[in-house]
DNA sequence: CCGACACATAAGCATACACTTATCTGATTT
DNA sequence: AAATCAGATAAGTGTATGCTTATGTGTCGG
């Protein structure tokens, strides 16, 4: 059931600190760290759980392993949400801007 | 931090079953149970934490407390979902269209 | 009013989970 | 090759969480 896998990984919130961070910008687990008052062991815990949930990917540099928001993740929650689309209020009219944005 | 109470709400299986029952149609508290496997009192507790994530909101009719999904949580999902745009992939094109079909 | 009923709350318990320190793996640099 | 650095993994620990068995609260029918 990968529904489970995204929505305990963004139950947490420092898990949702982390991938704020990456949706501005790809970069690797030490820089994620910086400003953020998290160990090294447990930057890495979290991301392992982010990947496993699809919201975040990763890719060798050297020693370095950058990381980057994975669109899947976010996809599946959207797919979650249409679900319940009957029940979505007036205010996600907003939302319907921003699609007409996507065709830009 | 509304986001946590919603994540959370959702992190679990048995209560992301019990708001699909509620979308199906609304119903009280005992008629959810029907088919559920689960005890009155943790029923109860689910319900108390959906409803403290705005996700499920509450009727009293004589003895019986009717329930119904409320579309507060999902505009704040929605709302949660819509700053990651930049990020989703062309195969969201299908929420555009259910998004169409709300304005019937 | 009193028993039954729908549901909420309390208290206790077992497991899950987020953290810690320590160690390991793999790549880079000198 | 050795030291160093980025990051993953292991093992242990405290707390959160989902369950259980009582018990409480409010509403209805007789």
């Amino acid at each position: 059931m990968i529904e489970n896998d995204f929505f305990r990984a963004l139950a947490d919130p420092t898990r949702r600190a982390i991938f704020e961070k990456l949706a501005a910008g790809s970069m690797n687990a030490s820089a994620l760290r910086n400003g953020m008052e998290i160990s090294q062991p447990a930057m890495s815990q979290h991301l392992a759980v982010l990947r496993s949930a699809k919201l975040v990917r990763e890719q060798r540099q050297g020693r370095f392993v950058n990381y980057e928001v994975d669109p899947e993740g976010l996809a599946l929650i959207a797919q979650w949400l249409a679900k319940y689309r009957a029940y979505w209020p007036d205010r996600i009219a907003a939302l319907k801007v921003l699609l007409k944005d996507m065709d830009q």
